[in-house]
RNA sequence: UCCCCGAUAGCUCAGCGGUAGAGCGGCCGGCUGUUAACCGGUAGGUCGUAGGUUCGAAUCCUACUCGGGGAGCCA
């Protein structure tokens, strides 16, 4: 008998198959079950009656309980999905004795947490892990559909990349200290310099004490470097992966986000304009005048001149544009040392972040790079850093430094933001949080 | 690190000074098209921990622990 995945079910209408997977959920009604049963592609419903001979032995068959069934495939307008199993027979391949801890019924996040492991078994998680997928495969097609090299930065590091941000220390041998790295941005300029233009996907650590729906201690970002790019060229890279990502869920991903319950629509006004662009001071006007009402009540602080963006300023700004917005051009005293001043006014920085719509956040961070090493020497100074761990990073602008550019992007966050989730937590299998290490 | 909220059955919660409750899940039984099915029965609790107030505390007070939401920082 031929082995089928349930969201194939529809090519095999008709056809006798067998389907590996896992009983969901059963109801019964005397002479007729319902079987639910799933396999990592999606949910069918399973038919038995009682003249059928595996009647009584379904009858076992708890939650969760894995099972191979065989069925005929028909197409059947009052099951979900609009096809459903005839069950001629199935194997038992592991009964779950007693009762399984994830209910169809409510449940609080921190027993959810607690039991990841099971809970990412329930469709919605399910769908939201697919999603993911999607969004790191369309990442890693848009930049090999463009002739980038895929590549890798180290996880262990010296010192911070950017000496500003909490890291997680750990020993690595006798009396040195290692630091997992919290952004692989410099060995990418590296490696850009190398190979051209690159990018990876990797993991990422913060340290930080922070305790909201936007953040994790260990996240997944994707980074991409190219040299010879100035920031112009930077951010038009950077809206056109968007926009990708964007048009690939909605493509391969509808059924999943339609699950999750997102209002589609909301995606697609993202790909039909351009990105708004704002310049850092044009925003801050901006934001303080969207924000006034608050502000005067005391409820949301006035962004000051070299102030950054809080999340209720976020959120107006999404709310105001209905679409991604670029910040450009933030003062060079609030942003990292490596970053390229404007030629026009040197205290502000080529930078850009890029705001999600909908109050999801930064979504990416990028800037154009200095190449100059006379002026790298001085912002290292200048932010109190020593020259000697960056030793080979000033390299790379002494041995045929170019004007080169890059970005960030939370993986995270993205898939939060295309699914339309609560909570960053649900976009990543196991989140690890500031109170959170398990499972 | 700061502010607010919470902890009662396996789960979600009600009870808020006088004998510990419901729904779901488990187990047993019933029901021909269910959609988190439904109906009946049944088992299941040191009321987060420690101290205090009181004749009497799940309930009021204090501390601690754990968790949730938000701020700051950032992706």
């Amino acid at each position: 008998m031929a082995h089928a995945y349930i969201e194939d079910l529809s090519k095999h209408v008709g056809q006798e198959v067998e389907i590996r997977g896992w009983l969901y959920n059963r109801r019964e009604s005397g002479s007729i079950q319902f079987l639910i049963f799933r396999d990592g592609t999606g949910l069918v419903q399973g038919v038995l009656t009682k003249k059928d001979p595996a009647f009584e032995k379904a009858k076992q068959l708890s939650q969760e309980s894995s099972v191979k069934v065989c069925g005929t495939v028909k197409e059947e307008k009052r099951a979900p999905g609009g096809y459903e199993l005839i069950l001629k027979d199935f194997e038992i391949v592991q009964r779950v004795e007693g009762d399984y801890p994830i209910s169809h019924k409510e449940h609080g996040p921190d027993f959810l947490l607690n039991h990841r492991h099971l809970w990412m078994r329930t469709p919605r998680q399910a769908a939201i892990l697919r999603v993911r997928h999607e969004v790191m495969q369309a990442m890693r097609d848009f930049f090999d559909e463009r002739g980038f090299i895929a590549t890798e930065s180290p996880i262990f590091t010296p010192s911070a990349c950017e000496g500003t941000t909490t890291l997680f220390e750990v020993n690595y041998f006798d009396e040195n200290k290692a630091y997992l790295s919290q952004s692989g941005q410099l060995y990418l300029e590296a490696t850009a310099m190398a190979l051209g233009r690159v990018y990876w996907i990797g993991p990422a650590f913060r340290a930080e004490k922070s305790k909201t729906r936007k953040h994790l201690t260990e996240f997944w970002m994707l980074e991409a470097e190219m040299a010879y790019f100035e920031q112009p060229q930077n951010i038009e890279l950077q809206e056109a992966l968007v926009k990708y990502i964007v048009q690939r869920c909605l493509e391969k991903r509808v059924r999943e986000l339609n699950d999750l319950g997102r209002n589609t629509s909301m995606l697609e006004a993202v790909l039909k304009e351009p990105f708004a662009r704002l310049l850092y001071n044009d925003a801050i006007k901006l934001c303080n005048e969207l924000c006034k009402e608050k502000i005067a009540k005391g409820e949301v602080e006035e962004i000051p001149w070299g102030g950054d963006f809080g999340a209720p300023h976020e959120e107006a700004l999404g709310a105001h544009f209905g679409r991604p917005v670029f910040i450009e051009k933030m003062p060079a005293m609030m942003k990292a040392f490596y970053m390229e001043p404007d030629p026009a006014n040197p205290d502000l920085v080529l930078a850009a972040d890029l705001i999600a719509p909908e109050g999801y956040g930064e979504l990416i961070g990028g800037s154009q790079r200095i190449s100059d090493i006379d002026l790298l020497k001085k912002r290292l100074k200048e932010f109190g850093l020593p020259e000697e761990p960056y030793q080979w990073y000033i390299d790379l602008r002494k041995y045929g430094g170019v004007p080169h550019s890059g970005f960030g992007m939370g993986v995270e966050r993205t898939v939060s933001w295309i699914c339309g989730l609560e909570h960053l937590r649900e976009a990543i299998p196991f989140p690890r949080t500031i109170y959170r290490l398990t499972p």
